[in-house]
DNA sequence: GCAGAAGCCGAGTGAATACTCAGGTTCAAG
DNA sequence: CTTGAACCTGAGTATTCACTCGGCTTCTGC
């Protein structure tokens, strides 16, 4: 991975904010750019951000590294545009998805979102090591945490609302606790052969949805209500 | 990541099984490899194996490129070393601590096998993305799937015999998905800030239980028996 | 103590590759 | 139609980095 420049920095000091060195005038070249990144996207997923060339990219995009460089200021800018793409992509995902409406109990909401995600990550191979990735750039792993932190966020306002009684401290050990799985689970699934990868989908769905009644015991369900009650001890963090 | 040589191959054809180019003789160059191998795993899991430059590992490992080529034919048989030793340790590890033995109940066990499991990978901050990692040489994922296989092996064995009950394409899929959790389990907590860690860590634990509890109803478990039974249809891949 | 083997060193080599730039082409406004 | 701006091109540049090699040092067996 390793998302770093090889010379230290090229003289042009713009601002870091933006991604493109100079905003296109013409649909051709604006149709260009989209191409180069539909193209990078699927460099980087094939063969990794390192092992891909500028100039590998920009061929595949049916045009040359002068025109890739017009537009984009170096190698990594190239990275930056897929995350904002896909973190976009992934906000709206959440904003749909994780609601607290009545009828929607984890049974339902869980594989909705499981499913969704899955969805997502399987077009988008490149977004789990661009996002989750251990050597990204500073700003993309702290890009990739907003995103996990919004998740967290939206997860705890619903399980609030569903579930009153929880004080917040343990509602939030939980919904830090769900979001990481949903994230393990997505780079886990990532990695997956396509054949076992439904089952396996489904099985983690079981596997949150059994997290959830193990950590916060139903207190309608007369079922699970005796002896076992909070599972195991110390559910708080230190 | 990308493990691949730069240049096609060097002109040196050698056995691809051997990992050293040549057996040491001496005490001191034994040392010298030791030092070598504990620099690279130290280099690559601070800064990545593509970011990482050989000549850097023979610098913070006290001796100079020369001798790091004396002994390794390239820069991927460093990785290739120190995956070999955390294959090594990690089986161990398996049948240590995955036993079918009378006492041990999943309650058990879980929390033995995750915490060694973690312990090792903090301690290995590099093992993850080495065995783990999506753009890996073939040998090196190769060795990550036999590992992976060796798990599911193990937990299979343990559940046949705890619980003959189940029939063995049912249990096989349960050992998968616990070993899939506990596989993304690691690539998890080697991101985790280490504060959080050990909280989450118990909370993974619960899943794993939770799953167990609601993928493999417990007989025995007069609480559990009841209209939820195997809690969600569909349980059987395709 | 000697000879030869084993080990060590680091400046140097060649290939890969991120990025530039001078010169050409296409567009849009007047 | 003209003109200048926007756009495009790809050979070339500068740099990095895996790996070599000839010369030196240290060890070991006799």
């Amino acid at each position: 991975m390793a998302v770093v420049a090889r010379r230290p920095k090229p003289a042009t000091a713009t601002s870091p904010a933006t991604v493109l060195r100079r905003q296109p005038r013409q649909a051709r070249s604006q149709e260009r750019i989209e191409r180069i990144l539909d193209t990078a996207e699927q460099v980087f997923a094939e063969i990794g951000y390192d092992a891909a060339t500028t100039n590998l990219i920009a061929v595949e995009a049916g045009t040359s590294i002068g025109s890739l460089y017009e537009f984009f200021p170096n190698k990594e800018a190239l990275a930056s545009a897929l995350a904002d793409r896909y973190l976009a992509a992934i906000g709206r995902l959440y904003e749909t998805l994780i609601v607290d409406e009545p009828g929607v109990t984890p049974e339902v909401m869980v594989p909705r979102v499981v499913g969704a995600l899955d969805a997502f990550y399987r077009d988008h191979p490149g977004a789990v090591p661009l996002l989750n990735g251990r050597f990204t750039s500073p700003e993309l792993a702290s890009a990739g945490a907003n995103l996990q932190r919004a998740m967290v966020r939206r997860i705890d306002a619903v399980i609030a609302s569903k579930r009153p009684d929880l004080s917040p401290p343990r509602r939030l050990l939980v919904s830090e606790v769900i979001a990481e799985l949903a994230r393990s689970l997505l780079v886990l699934s990532d990695q997956m052969p396509l054949h076992q990868r439904k089952a396996m989908i489904h099985q983690i769905e079981l596997a949150v949805l059994g997290y959830l009644r193990e950590s916060v015991p139903d207190p309608d369900d007369h079922l699970h209500t005796g002896a076992d009650g909070p599972a195991v001890d110390a559910n708080m963090p230190s």
